[in-house]
DNA sequence: ATATAATAGTTTACAAATATAACTATTATT
DNA sequence: AATAATAGTTATATTTGTAAACTATTATAT
């Protein structure tokens, strides 16, 4: 199927998250899956820490850390060396039900990389960084330019 | 950066549409842009096909037509063979803004794999659908169950 | 040192995306 | 002819995304 690769990766994230919330509906939450993935490995970072990997806009991380929280997921705690940061921290039952989720994703990973050799994921995931290292740093009103320049000598 | 396959492609795409929305700032619609490319290859498809090959739900698709109707890009005709069925065709107006929105992706597409080797890209994009491919097939239950049994191995 | 700018986070409001269930119309199956 | 399946629609509720305006705090630049 000829889509572009933007496209492609919707979809793929679409099914993966598809089959995701499947595997997890003994948690006690339905979403926000990977930010506890993230958090796993990021314990006690900043909002914006979450915002900037994770690419989620922070007015809506106020909304997700409010849902974490209430679900007695995680603690809000003021960086006493800047105030302005808060830092986001896994409780116990954090830990032990995000401890789930990380296999989960893990397993949903084995399972579909299972029939690809080792040679092609690591091509692949490297790829994968790349594209998405490229397209941040693209300053967009670049390829704005050069696109309209191409869409145009195709046109006439 | 160590996050899961199905996060880093929904990082990817989220970027991507995020160039390609201000790549597309002389466009008369602000959305749907994938819709269209689809479209550009698939002229008088039913709803139902758009929504198996991006992953729509039809209910969601609904009001995506509506909007494309509405905005002057594209028809629905009823299908005289089988009447449940709508065709989705582009006017000419739809017709002509996409082909710049073609090659507003084409233009994305070439850019972020600029410095990527044919291969690698081929590796890539092949990866790509097969994991897709393979998330579409997934029984969610065998996973579940695969899943839970680690997940209890690991605990103990 | 103080005015200004920048950063982290929040609130509000609204548009859009997503999911579910119940529904119509039509066609296929038995 | 009854039943089931398919394509699409409507209605509803929730979630998500986006933008602007805002507070509090820290950095910077005269």
């Amino acid at each position: 199927m000829n889509v572009p690769v933007g496209t492609k990766a919707l979809i793929l994230s679409k099914r993966y998250y598809g089959v995701l919330s499947k595997s997890l509906e003994n948690i006690d939450i339905e979403r926000y899956y990977s930010i506890l993935y993230f958090l796993n490995e990021n314990d006690g970072c900043n909002q914006q820490h979450i915002c900037n990997n994770l690419a989620i806009d922070k007015t809506a991380m106020v909304k997700v850390i409010d849902y974490l929280i209430k679900s007695g997921f995680v603690d809000r705690k003021v960086n006493p060396e800047d105030r302005r940061e808060h830092f986001i921290i896994l409780t116990k039952k954090g830990i032990k039900q995000t401890e789930e989720i990380v296999n989960a994703f893990k397993a949903i990973d084995a399972e579909i990389f299972s029939t690809i050799s080792k040679s092609d994921k690591n091509t692949f995931i490297k790829v994968l960084c790349l594209l998405t290292n490229k397209l941040n740093d693209l300053p967009s009103n670049d390829l704005f330019f050069n696109y309209k320049k191409t869409a145009k000598a195709t046109k006439k």
